[in-house]
DNA sequence: GTCTATAGATCGATAGAC
DNA sequence: GTCTATCGATCTATAGAC
């Protein structure tokens, strides 16, 4: 029998595509350890606070994830055109086109946001401020602004379901078009 | 213990709430148990699909009621600006401004999807399509009419996702305050 | 038509060998 | 650090009393 001797970061990938694709209830723990070829004392010996704290962790790292490709750049960015355009490509690429479904938003929809609200709270509120703030320093107003980033991350999440309900990749495609000319007008 | 002699329909607006606020896979039989003040056994009585047959019969009401007070008025329409405004004041009760989840949304969302795909499918290709259609009445062409109802949909969703995650209830209420701009500019 | 009781499977979590 | 074995709890579903 090998000897694996993996990290925690290394489970982190087939961990979210697990709870992605069947939710935190769904995402039973015999499935986890299928799908990360670690047996269960494993799992514990990686997350003592079970499956709550694999959630946790996968949380965490999605965001750490968009505060290094999206929420920084756009923070920093001396061109935030630039920066706002990045965004739409970087949202295309982790959504896979709409093929992947949005973690945290699916968590926000079930009563599993009461357990991670302050991760699910903090994730569209950085998100949102980060792209208001670069649209204001492309001259729009501060209203205007906050409004038209509130609508963006709603039209994201929204198309994400739309697309999976649809089963049509086109919507996505199509709703980040027209963010990119509502967003650069 | 009084016989309740009810009804299949008496217990589906329970086991919606239930369904909505703890997914397909969080509804455990005993919590449905509780909440409709139903017996296992009655409930395999009303549904002998068990929680598949449950959770199918309250998307096929949820349908019924969208049909009745959405979809059949925006197709029937005399007046379409007048049956899209009345389609978002039945959208704003209907998801009590944001606190209410959409069922079908989640479902969407999940491996639920595949489940219930038919039914998932064809709550939001009917919609799209009667509300499409309605913008055409008013003098919008085929593709700008298609594309602002798949847009409304998925600033709808969208925005449920965001007021639950930012536990901010205005979110849905600006949403729905610009699509009402969109729709009737 | 509704209930309690329980079967049989699976759940999350733990213990101990190596 | 990883495994197997297994615990008690909980799950869906069924059986049978009333």
């Amino acid at each position: 029998m090998a000897k694996m001797v993996s990290e925690r970061a290394d489970v982190l990938p087939a961990l979210a595509e697990v709870f992605r694709e069947h939710g935190f209830e769904g995402a039973s723990l015999s499935l986890i350890s299928q799908r990360t070829r670690l047996g269960k004392g494993s799992l514990y010996h990686f997350f003592p606070g079970g499956k709550e704290e694999m959630a946790s962790a996968v949380l965490e790292q999605i965001d750490a994830w968009f505060t290094a490709t999206v929420f920084r750049p756009l923070r920093e960015a001396t061109e935030p055109m630039r920066a706002i355009d990045g965004m739409l490509q970087a949202v295309d690429d982790y959504f896979q086109s709409g093929g992947r479904v949005c973690l945290i938003g699916a968590f926000a929809l079930g009563d599993t946001r009461d357990r991670f609200a302050q991760q699910i709270r903090s994730y569209f509120a950085t998100w949102s401020t980060v792209l208001a703030e670069a649209l204001m320093r492309l001259g729009r107003n501060d209203e205007v602004a906050r409004n038209l980033a509130e609508d963006t991350l709603a039209s994201i999440q929204g198309s994400l379901v739309l697309t999976r309900a649809l089963n049509d990749p086109h919507v996505f495609q199509r709703t980040l078009r027209q963010l990119k000319a509502r967003l650069v007008a």
